[in-house]
DNA sequence: CGAGTGACCGCAA
DNA sequence: ATTGCGGCCACTC
């Protein structure tokens, strides 16, 4: 297997680069997608580990928590989240139930402008 | 090369 | 409903 290999990590940090501002997802759902749904712990290891400069800010647990291990901490995640344009409540949860966004989603379609970053 | 750990998830009492 | 525990895979030292 050398064709689409890409290491495990490099699949999930296409994913995360693909991330919509505004938008969220889960580690499971990232594991998932990337082959292995008990990987999920793995998603969160290549985030402390993988490129700082994805937006690891808009990647949150199911239940929709922000991470422990975030440069700043929860606090400094919140403020993140919130100049994304997600609102988080005082508790340091995201409404994934409206922000969780999928990879087959075509946002672009109601979105004539993307302002990513 | 081997062992330990982790920004998680799911299930059991 | 809440709390606690284990498991799983990949990455690092």
């Amino acid at each position: 297997m050398s064709d689409t290999e890409a290491d495990f990590r490099q699949r999930v940090e296409e994913l995360v680069r693909q991330i919509p501002k505004g938008r969220v997802m889960t580690y499971g759902q990232l594991a998932a997608l990337c082959g292995n749904a008990r990987a999920a712990r793995i998603v969160g290891g290549i985030a402390h580990f993988g490129d700082p400069s994805l937006p690891w800010q808009r990647v949150v647990n199911k239940q929709g928590g922000l991470a422990s291990g975030y440069p700043g901490g929860r606090a400094g995640h919140k403020q993140v989240l919130e100049a994304e344009g997600i609102a988080v409540t005082d508790d340091y949860y995201v409404n994934i139930a409206s922000l969780l966004w999928r990879p087959d989603d075509r946002q672009e379609k109601s979105s004539p402008q993307i302002t990513l970053l």
